[in-house]
DNA sequence: AGGTGACCCACTGTCGACAGTCAACACTGG
DNA sequence: CCAGTGTTGACTGTCGACAGTGGGTCACCT
């Protein structure tokens, strides 16, 4: 038996709920589903196989990710993002990061965070040669990572609800514009003022990484 | 036509989901219904007069809000928060506020946002002697300003995302520790660095203020 | 022509019911 | 007594159907 128990893994049991979601987030974040469409509830309920009542759920959702805007009488549509907005996003989640680096750098025991981060930065060395899509994973990763090792489960949780908007931003933006911002050396000067522990270094060098970024998109 | 389209106004047609929600996180950030109190769709249904499916969205959100988690089999309970939690949800705030005034204090026209500030200022004067409710109404109105003010719509709908959070944490720590912070003039200095146009000023102040509410809250 | 009323159509809002799943408890053979 | 096995009850997951609503169209009246 003990044999058996060791080769079977626990089923992988996701609902549909949240399979429809990731589909959709996936779907608008590709430029599948192109800003501005309508989306037609009964027509994506018919394409993804499951039930209106199940495809609401996650449009809500998607509704409150910003990924998708309601219209006057409760129409949804794949939310358009132009310049302002992209900019809006980014300062906002610049402010989020500051933070994050901000609090790190002031901790003691920022050893173990150092080594976690420059785990993320080698992951963005190894994909340099990838299509964009890989290199967008492990940036986020790398920006996602910051504020999970704070520890503060609202500012990650927060920072995912801006993720949606984030990849939409890079998508709007073109392969040419967002790979600028995937630089390796600027994520790991980020780790080497944490490491440094100097604070008010941490935030300015965040902050700059972030205006760039959102300099180069619109660019 | 003119003098009746003046006079009436759009008649409120609020759909039961949106009903369903304002009641629920009303009854959250009231203590109607206590932390870890777990949420049965049926009887939840049943009391709110709506079916399952409009619950089910409502309850997706204020899960999204962080008002309600879920448990292993997809079983939701109201969230409980404790000290560290708080301290957390306040960091963000408080990042999210900074980011606020520093813009805001930047902007050569900021005259009309001081203007509007000064304007809730104003108000929460006129409530010092009502009960804690109207008074955390009036501060949360002053600090959602703030975000809304910057006319950067992530960062309100972001800020918006806490506000649930926010108004369980005060409603934990409970009155007496609550009230402390409602303190018109720690609000009115606010207002006054940005006038003034000092970032850093501004930023020290707000930074300080949301500490010291912090504090307050989980002493 | 201009306005008006009666339709229809494409949606979203809302509901009740069925199916699936897990924990707890009763049960049964050793 | 107890390990392992039905069985039940209380939920959530999912679905299909009906009702309501605004926009569009088209004949009709003036």
């Amino acid at each position: 038996m003990a044999a058996q128990t060791a080769a079977l893994t626990g089923l992988a049991r996701v609902n549909l709920r949240q399979q429809a979601l990731t589909a959709l987030r996936r779907a608008i974040t590709t430029g599948a589903l192109a800003p501005g469409t309508h989306l037609v509830e009964t027509e994506l309920s018919e394409q993804l196989q499951v039930s209106r009542g199940t495809l609401r759920e996650a449009l809500r959702q998607l509704q409150q990710e910003g990924l998708v805007s309601a219209g006057p009488r409760g129409w949804l549509s794949v939310r358009t993002l132009g310049a302002p907005e992209v900019l809006d996003v980014f300062a906002v989640r610049a402010a989020l990061e500051s933070m994050a680096v901000r609090t790190l750098s002031r901790r003691e025991d920022r050893a173990a965070v150092v080594t976690a981060l420059r785990e993320r930065v080698r992951a963005m060395e190894q994909v340099v040669d990838r299509p964009l899509e890989d290199r967008v994973e492990a940036d986020l990763d790398f920006h996602r990572a910051l504020c999970e090792l704070t520890g503060n489960a609202t500012l990650l949780h927060t920072w995912q609800a801006l993720e949606g908007s984030i990849r939409m931003s890079i998508m709007w933006a073109g392969t040419e514009r967002a790979v600028s911002n995937m630089r390796v050396d600027r994520h790991a000067a980020i780790v080497d003022v944490i490491d440094a522990g100097d604070v008010t270094a941490a935030v300015d060098c965040v902050q700059a990484h972030m205006d760039e970024a959102a300099a180069n998109l619109v660019s």
